[in-house]
DNA sequence: TCTTGAACCTCTAGTTACTAGAGACGTTAG
DNA sequence: CTAACGTCTCTAGTAACTAGAGGTTCAAGA
């Protein structure tokens, strides 16, 4: 049996955002001891890992609790699962391409300032007035 | 004379949001009429540009407070202004190189499942529940 | 067995940048 | 003058946590 502690020491997710996950239905409540803290078992560990490898890849709460619920029912389809995962891949992408039109801007803006002249001269203050000036669309 | 309506269709802000932006000390608060209506000028118009397009950009209210305090005075070296948009460089390059470790994952995730198998042979869940299987960091 | 200090408990409120809605009042075209 | 639409303030909600207060429990050493 795990202490709230030692599961947040093994996965590297912190104290309060195991008890959030917990409200949040995507950990089971666990057994209280007769002081009422909470023990995990092998189970719990395996899960807050699978929640926190789904977090790291961008996953919402709200689609990790519908994996979960496909982990927990063997015979059902993954289908579900699929969707799911490629939904998150086409806006991983999307937010790629929008941040990739930024660094166009970004780096215009950045380089037509060596930071040594004056506001009134500024081309990152002049740029940002001045929507016409950008190459791309954002 | 603009009302927060014609400002609003004019940059594309939602009118919620220009209050917004006043209560956060970015747009000046604007005369009003007897019947206490918001009036702003051609330069409370160019403002919320400036801020719209900063917004676009990516830079934080914060950031944007520093880009407007410095716009407000001409004379003042644009140094900050360049660090401001250095900084903002730097994050949107961060996450782009986060979001293609990511996007690496989720395709090699993806492609395993089809989506006509059970839940229990779903690769989508094994590689959830086993970080192992990742290729890179995350 | 007792003590002490770390770990744990619940609860509330704060974060970012808005968005939604209620209920009341102002403005303007016909 | 009135109808219809625009605007006002205020509160509360969103996602996914994080911080802190004030109190209780656990485990290890004396």
């Amino acid at each position: 049996m795990f202490s709230i502690g030692a599961l947040s020491d093994r996965t590297g997710v912190k104290i309060p955002t195991i008890r959030y996950y917990e409200e949040m239905g995507l950990m089971p409540e666990p057994e209280r001891t007769a002081g009422n803290q909470r023990r995990y078992t092998q189970a719990g560990l395996d899960r807050l890992g699978f929640i926190k490898h789904a977090r790291d890849l961008g996953f919402t709460i709200e689609a990790i609790r519908a994996l979960i619920d496909l982990n927990d029912r063997p015979d059902h389809s993954c289908a579900t699962a699929n969707a799911i995962a490629t939904a998150q891949l086409d806006d991983v992408r999307a937010k790629i391409a929008r941040l990739q039109r930024l660094e166009t801007e970004l780096v215009r803006i950045a380089t037509h300032c060596d930071g040594k002249g004056r506001a009134s001269d500024c081309y990152v203050l002049t740029s940002l007035a001045d929507h016409g000036l950008c190459e791309t669309a954002h």
